[in-house]
DNA sequence: CCGGATCCTCGGTGATACTG
DNA sequence: CAGTATCACCGAGGATCCGG
């Protein structure tokens, strides 16, 4: 028996064998969220070696999770984006971040909010049946991070950067977890200054209900 | 930045943190069966160092994933057992499985097929909405390796060994994931022989039904 | 600048032997 | 049975360099 193979006849291990090695699965998140470069990627992965993130890129192309694609002119770049193989991990992506953002203290000295996590962290935090005949746009500000929600009834697009018509826009410092896991009132996080927003503030008690740890 | 930290502070590369190590899901995925002692363990992980299956369980204990209990009499012997916290791992090790089972071709040289993969199989696959009205238990022998599955109404119980009450049994070979996947129908399956049954025939294709790749 | 390739170091993994 | 000890080795981490 050679190299990073588990030896058994079963779908988990040999999906353990793709996506189980350090990384894979935080460039298939960053991945979910849309085509990206490879400096995109680099850069969403603070810490990532350059000849790693190749590595991984180049497994999960040959594994049929991945693709490479030339952009048309003018840039000419090259993008990766996921196949409908790939998207198929979003479940998996999704309730693994669900199951980590139960456990989320405090951040620790030095990590950072890309992004895309920010992304991944509203798509898997959102409950659908919370969010029936719901129709808000929200914009989030995390930092200097920026990424915006628009629910309609039970369907959720979340993106990258502002959007034009948010009903609420919402500042938020990493106080905002204990109002999503319900340990502080919506009223109570305006008024702590640890949740800014601008617009009716009755929309942050929906958020907190739409996006619940 | 030190070792095995992303450096982000998001829920999902937090949970990758503590999951996401070589093993480390493999054992939540056989605990999920149930509490299992150290040699269990062992022997359910071909090809794991035993220091290695000793490092990843003091992790997950410290993690808050795993207890170490001790039996009492007269065994007195030490089972490692998931925490509430552990079993909530289930619907993303369900996910990762059903994303992996898809994929599935013919078994490589020298794999082999475990009690615990393949109850999570059987959980994977399961369709509650499939099994609406469905009484059923079954019995699955695969090689050497026998589990049964509960089938009540949407619920389904699965555990290892034999059932007393069984209402189909089923011999089966890998081919028996291409009547899971309903690319091969399940009389084609019992008359070619990929498939042998003991009981009511037409049970198999209820089975394909509710089991489903 | 983008998209890597190369080099080197170090720690974790894998395999085996051994012990309470 | 339930691990610990030892050691070779490979891949991750970190920096730098290179072709388009």
């Amino acid at each position: 028996m050679s190299k990073r193979v588990y030896g058994q006849f079963c779908g988990f291990s040999r999906a353990l064998e793709v996506v189980g090695e350090r990384w894979a699965l935080l460039i298939v998140r960053d991945l979910l969220v849309g085509p990206q470069r490879f400096t995109d990627l680099f850069r969403g992965l603070p810490g990532i070696p350059t000849n790693v993130l190749a590595a991984r890129l180049r497994e999960l192309e040959d594994a049929g999770i991945v693709v490479r694609r030339v952009l048309p002119r003018p840039e000419g770049s090259i993008v990766y984006e996921l196949t409908a193989r790939g998207e198929e991990l979003e479940e998996t992506v999704v309730a693994l971040g669900r199951w980590g953002a139960k456990a989320l203290d405090a951040p620790r000295c030095g990590e950072v909010v890309t992004v895309d996590s920010l992304i991944t962290a509203m798509r898997s935090t959102f409950r659908p049946e919370a969010a029936c005949g719901v129709h808000c746009a929200y914009e989030l500000h995390f930092g200097d991070v920026v990424v915006h929600m628009r629910v309609d009834d039970g369907t959720l697009v979340a993106g990258a950067g502002p959007i034009d018509d948010a009903d609420l826009v919402i500042e938020a410092s990493p106080a905002i977890k204990a109002v999503m896991a319900g340990e502080m009132s919506p009223p109570q996080a305006i008024e702590s200054g640890a949740v800014r927003v601008t617009g009716d503030e009755r929309l942050l008690a929906r958020f907190a209900d739409v996006f619940r740890i």
